[in-house]
DNA sequence: ATCTAGTTGCGACTTAGTTGCAACTAGAAC
DNA sequence: GTTCTAGTTGCAACTAAGTCGCAACTAGAT
């Protein structure tokens, strides 16, 4: 996941108050969770740690929160394959569009960013006229440590 | 979806046979409704179709030929950017790999092949030395006919 | 200090998919 | 054709993930 060092903490919740978002501790907390996270997080995860720093956070408000926040394009939702059960995984939108490639082995997840696939956008919002809104791309395979 | 005109009926099925898979009355229902759909479908319109061919098919038996079929590729899992639910579709995987695009407003899924994702995906073999089983590339936003 | 539209926790619910098991069966071996 | 067995099935009960209606609460504007 895409962890710039150049961020600032608090940034995601500023750019929400920004557009006009109301902001409570319950969102703060879920919102710094995310902000803060070291690798991709399921609802449930987020839930738990939220509740670390907010012990009234409840399940009802991450999903809604979640839903708020891939509303104002602000992350991204992702499924890494399924590799395991049906959860989805979340991580801060960033300027950059980049891809996701799961080893189906030792359960890696590698993340690339490719000019490539910027073109391929572009190709599709120019032949197609599509106007692009998410762009998710996922990769199933073994990586370099797996294949043999 | 592909619906390569030259598509035998019963090709599927004659694939699989090959590979050493077991035919079963239910299964032969279930590789007829995939390989005859006219659009994506989900487990459970598998489930009501291949129910009209051969009543006794159980909703059980479709998520366990989808496992089967999804471990010997051929059909692929689509998610459709999860536009209404969490249901997961499933088309027939065929020679050439094509992105989906998810019209968020009128729900149209346009189908779309490109030299790019190929050589996207060539890029990923050959700098990450990631070995692609299944490569998945979906796009929400607005279509020709909805972008103002 | 007041007001109200937006937000919350709760609990009950839905939807999608999984599992253990006894009964059944495809297809290989005779 | 008969036998045999590993693979497959339906069933019913279950889990996991997410949704929703509603009364109570609250952020932030006035």
């Amino acid at each position: 996941m895409p962890f710039p060092q150049t961020e600032i903490p608090g940034r995601l919740q500023s750019q929400l108050s920004e557009r006009g978002v109301r902001m409570t501790a319950q969102r703060r907390a879920i919102l710094s969770v995310i902000e803060t996270a070291k690798k991709h997080l399921d609802a449930s995860s987020i839930l738990r740690k939220a509740q670390k720093m907010d012990a009234t956070v409840d399940r009802s408000t991450v999903y809604r929160t979640l839903e708020l926040l891939k509303r104002h394009g602000a992350i991204d939702e992702l499924d890494l394959m399924h590799m395991e059960g049906e959860r989805h995984f979340y991580e801060r939108k960033t300027g950059r569009d980049h891809l996701h490639m799961a080893c189906l082995r030792c359960g890696k997840i590698t993340e690339f960013e490719s000019e490539l696939f910027e073109d391929l956008k572009k190709q599709l919002e120019r032949d197609c006229r599509f106007h692009i809104l998410v762009a998710r791309l996922e990769v199933g395979g073994y990586c370099a440590a797996c294949r043999k």
